[in-house]
DNA sequence: TAATTTATGGCAGTCGCTGACATGTGACAA
DNA sequence: TTGTCACATGTCAGCGACTGCCATAAATTA
């Protein structure tokens, strides 16, 4: 028996299905030509309730990223304190997506086929960017904590800044058509990451 | 005497306008509180001619920006072809900076006060990277042509993402209200630049 | 069942942005 | 100078994203 209540377990549902629909969309016509008012029709909704949902068109392709995001954080604040942090957030990372893989097919077929749209329409591309900046100042918050960094200290930033560069080469394109499944987006997370690995001074992320 | 016609020295000149006015109004009320039609009418135009200048509300901000990154693929054309790929960037960026320092007041102002908006408005800041990630692939095209690197190497590509990376940190906001002078943003570019360099195992922007 | 909360629909309106057509202004040659 | 051509601009009509407002229907609670 499900603890949430007939109202909530609705709104869930219709979320997903909002999701699935534009998703569908977006990837049969493309992003810029499919209205709002379609998707909405797909799953029988008026248009209002799409925006209830989702505050701009571009959300509803971006919700499941951003879930992920999310996650990262909580498996980096678990992260032994002695760590160093480039080391912590890629283990962050490793950990998000072996949650990925544990998880049940829908959620995986959606959240590639969300990466898909994502990566070749430029709009949307651009939209995860957005957030992947405002991440960031919490990553940044988040590293500075740990390190007691000062908090005009160049160097959490950078560590960030260069995190998050190097996720977001593993997740771009992987040759035409993009990635197929999780275990090839793995892969290529771990490429990226060894190359930073490999370029860097040891100890190069804390203060010296 | 212009070697320009009259035709082509009034576009440039309700061109300039045109960004002026904007910037003027979104420093004072907000990106997103004023209006294309505001901008347009302070300028004296029709709000239809505004977008045969900029496809975009936010082009009219980023257009600067952007002019920059035109100026640096030049610079780095120019950088000899034994430079390693990091440096030759670092080194195409100081020349850069250099030649808005060299530019006449009005330009440099004008410069300022782009990035300021730019800083404090999420949206434009988000556009801006956008922008760099655009540029990324010419970028990347030029450092792998001069490396001879494989079409599907990752190197060129982590290099270029670093480059960008640092070059958004040095120009991202530096305290309150921002750098007020070029000097202090060539400083800051600098500060980025060897922290970069001193993070950095030497050669690893070569293939081994 | 009655009362209260809350999700939804419909409508009108703003703003960013575009296509089509008409008009006016600079460029260039006769 | 004049006429012709190219092109920048204005006007208008319209689409799509997004929002505020109010009415209604559904679910929760008493």
């Amino acid at each position: 028996m499900d603890r949430l209540g007939l109202r909530e377990r609705k709104k869930q549902k219709t979320r997903l299905a909002l999701v699935d629909a534009a998703l569908d969309l977006f990837a049969t016509q493309g992003y810029e030509a499919t209205t709002v008012d379609q998707i909405a029709a797909a799953v029988e909704v008026s248009p209002r309730t799409f925006f209830r949902y989702f505050a701009t068109k571009e959300d509803v392709a971006l919700s499941l990223p951003l879930d992920g995001l999310e996650i990262l954080l909580a498996e980096l604040a678990a992260r032994p304190a002695q760590e160093p942090p480039f080391t912590a957030l890629g283990h962050a990372l490793r950990a998000m997506v072996t949650m990925l893989e544990e998880g049940d097919l829908a959620d995986r077929t959606r959240f590639l086929k969300a990466h898909e749209v994502i990566d070749d329409t430029p709009a949307l591309f651009a939209g995860s960017v957005r957030r992947m900046m405002d991440n960031e100042r919490r990553l940044v918050a988040e590293i500075a904590r740990r390190e007691g960094a000062e908090p005009d200290d160049l160097l959490p930033h950078f560590v960030v800044a260069l995190f998050t560069t190097v996720t977001r080469l593993g997740f771009e394109h992987c040759g035409p058509g993009g990635v197929h499944d999780l275990t090839a987006l793995a892969e290529r997370l771990e490429a990226t990451l060894t190359l930073a690995e490999r370029s860097l001074c040891p100890g190069w992320d804390r203060a010296r």
